[in-house]
DNA sequence: GTCTATAGAGTGATAGAC
DNA sequence: GTCTATCACTCTATAGAC
């Protein structure tokens, strides 16, 4: 029976989830035949450049869901302050709680960084430099705007990864709670 | 050139830097060989249990090295304030403004965190222990010693993060700049 | 016949263990 | 250096839709 393109659509998300749990290099091609529930000539088919597609892929398709599910509504709402509530319960909910780990971190920090250099920048920057733009609509000044956004950005991924070091959620959602509380109650430095 | 290596303690920053690079699955025993100057058959010979000990006594040799180095000033030092402050020139130099990976956050992050799981839990504990002590010498109270330990934990990770995925050490510094001066200079929550 | 999607045997290279 | 297993990947064959 022929599959269509639509079924393409649920093989980015399960890819997504096995990079992120077995790192690129961990994830091997028979790793992803059994996840995605596809032959390699089907995955060749749909990824003629093979795993680096297949990650890079993966990559724009996160991209894509902060584009749409948070960093617009930083750049545009009318409401900054609630843009950035919602970036906070968006991160929880995205990140599981600290329980799922960033991809992109992952590969900033992994032996794979330097194939992916330019994905993994634009993320960063973008998140910043969006969230920066909030916080200038709440009335910081741009510097002030910038480093507030720099740290909150920063502190996010850092507690993914010390959630993930204490397999511990809590330290995670404290984290957080925190980030928000001092960027949104805090006036000026 | 011929290395003379005559301790297993010689390879051990080399790996270090080895798995930094390329993380634990990207290096391969060639890379290892070559970085080493060891024969797979020397190499056997120091690390019975093959790659995965090498792993391991590297990821000891960095603990051991924060203990020395960070740690235990944090614990014991009479001037907690200047405990603290070395910490923060230690990070700096230590993971040479962000262009060094922290090898313990790498492995959290990564495919090989439940194989390491023990050693990535206690270098990221005893950090925040160790810190909040410190803090709590400084007249933080125990709760808000321990979250602003938390806090400055994650956000050296997360500025490691960003300062790979930027590809910029001015990211980190700012982060550490600000980090501590936060942990300083504030009184309380 | 042509096109898209599929399965999977088979390729050489290289992995880590010893 | 030798071993076997596994790696990413190629290629042939075939299915049904049009």
């Amino acid at each position: 029976m022929p599959r269509t393109i639509s079924e393409r659509a649920d093989v980015l998300p399960a890819l997504g989830e096995l990079f992120r749990e077995h790192g690129y290099e961990g994830a091997s091609l028979a790793l992803i035949g059994a996840a995605t529930g596809l032959g390699k000539g089907s995955l060749y088919h749909f990824f003629p450049g093979g795993k680096e597609e297949m990650a890079a892929a993966v990559l724009d398709h996160v991209d894509d869901w902060f584009e749409h599910n948070l960093f617009k509504s930083l750049r545009e709402d009318r409401d900054a302050k609630l843009a950035i509530r919602a970036m906070f319960r968006q991160v929880d909910s995205y990140f599981r709680s600290g329980q799922r780990v960033c991809l992109v971190g992952a590969f900033a920090l992994g032996g794979v960084r330097d194939r992916f250099a330019n994905r993994i920048n634009a993320y960063f920057a973008v998140w910043i430099d969006d969230l920066a733009a909030a916080l200038r609509r709440l009335g910081r000044s741009p510097r002030e705007a910038r480093a507030h956004a720099e740290e909150t950005v920063a502190t996010i991924q850092g507690a993914l990864v010390g959630a993930r070091a204490l397999d511990d959620p809590a330290f995670f959602r404290r984290a957080l709670r925190r980030a928000e509380h001092r960027l949104i109650s805090e006036s000026a430095d």
